[in-house]
DNA sequence: GCGAATTTTTACGACATTTTTACGCGCTGG
DNA sequence: CCAGCGCGTAAAAATGTCGTAAAAATTCGC
């Protein structure tokens, strides 16, 4: 998510609403622009860089309907309509004329910002999603695709190593007691069996660590339990 | 416009309802496939090549909102809920959950054509130009037209190996779970017959990879689930 | 209704993982 | 010193999972 944020364009002549919407919009992250009248609103989404207009079609200084028109001339960037007319005429109109959702007043603020989110996530459907990579050295841990390489190359582990695995490097630094290891992941009656802890410990060095008999990252607190360490 | 003209699913339990949705896309000029249960819906958008969904989510067996993330898994197209909800919460979870538009009932035939038009029109401007062609060495999907080919030659998929190809490939890298892939591919009630997973990830190894008892694309997580490798 | 394609079931050998067992080391306190 | 404890490693045994082929049941097109 660490994209430049949505360019939205506002349009719409009462000062209420447009601030009502504006602040639901960037509570979604948006950076917003807002305008009084079309022509405002046509000079701001001329000048480009615009990923959404909400507009409203009621305007003083026009049509609406016209201003979609207008921008479809060189834009295909998502169109909202506000609109206070509930007749399906104008709908029909202002969805034909280029729009892509129609929301009449009053409508909530949650409704209007999910809108706005199918909107948007339909406009960057393309874009690769890369997922959170945690760095740890030579070792490197997808979460997402439940995923470890060392050194670059790809690492095997048993569902039993991973979900350990997966809870040392979720709390870096931290001393993790052999019971809370055993419990979440073994289950509440294999509190006492801390040998499996041993054994499986035992493997994650063996296939992350340089020197397992020489940890750097999966350490030992005698009679506690296991810390994992995210520096060298 | 002299393209074939756009399949559209129809997903609603009542009949009388449905039939007038029919009549309405028919006259968009739409080919309209019917389907009375989610299951249904669900094995025919998988089957085949949908431009449109159009979903109610009251159905009798079970919730419409399920059938949105299943159906996101393998597809982008356009779906569009209507609902006799009017409550605010439901249309968010839908639209969340991926859904285009929403359509509270009653409503005006013009405004349901109107909003499939917009809805028609977003597609063949965004979808048109960028030919969503998944290359993974030999194996080459083009997820849109749904069809496969391998080392150039066309490889012929049944409709539930599609399936499973199509989310595999659509999430790169990542390791689907069992639970996953059964709840979106047979349903919630099947996550417990991991058996059918062995069956068809074979199959799709006999199909597409050289050697398919050395498999380089469909790995498996032994007791974890599959995961499907781009590279070498 | 019939034949072909597809899905579901079944069975079993091969393999991977987990569990168990055994043993050696180092530290600590009596 | 040495007995006891916790830890680490290795490997065997037990358990569970996976892959494959093929038969049975179902669906689909004609």
């Amino acid at each position: 998510m660490s994209e430049t944020r949505s360019q939205v364009l506002i349009v719409e002549d009462e000062a209420q609403i447009r601030h009502f919407v504006c602040l639901a919009l960037e509570a979604e992250g948006c950076v917003v622009q807002e305008a009084g009248r079309l022509a405002d609103g046509l000079l701001i989404a001329g000048a480009g860089a615009i990923d959404l207009v909400v507009l409203d079609l009621g305007l003083p200084d026009g049509d609406g309907i016209d201003f979609i028109r207008a921008y479809r001339g060189w834009s295909d960037g998502p169109v909202l309509i506000l609109s206070a007319r509930t007749e399906e005429r104008h709908k029909i109109d202002a969805l034909d004329a280029g729009a892509d959702d129609y929301l009449t007043k009053p409508f909530g603020v949650g409704e209007l910002r999910a809108r706005v989110r199918a909107l948007m996530r339909r406009r960057q459907r393309t874009g690769g999603e890369a997922s959170p990579l945690l760095e740890f050295g030579d070792i490197v841990v997808d979460l997402a695709k439940r995923q470890v390489w060392r050194k670059g190359e790809a690492v095997h582990l048993t569902p039993i190593e991973y979900r350990l695995l997966a809870m040392m490097v979720s709390h870096p630094g931290q001393v993790l007691t052999q019971r809370r290891l055993l419990a979440e992941i073994w289950g509440a009656s294999y509190i006492e069996s801390s040998h499996y802890l041993r054994v499986y410990v035992g493997h994650l060095r063996q296939k992350l660590e340089d020197d397992p008999a020489q940890p750097r990252h999966f350490l030992t607190e005698t009679g506690v339990g296991y810390r994992f360490q995210t520096g060298t």
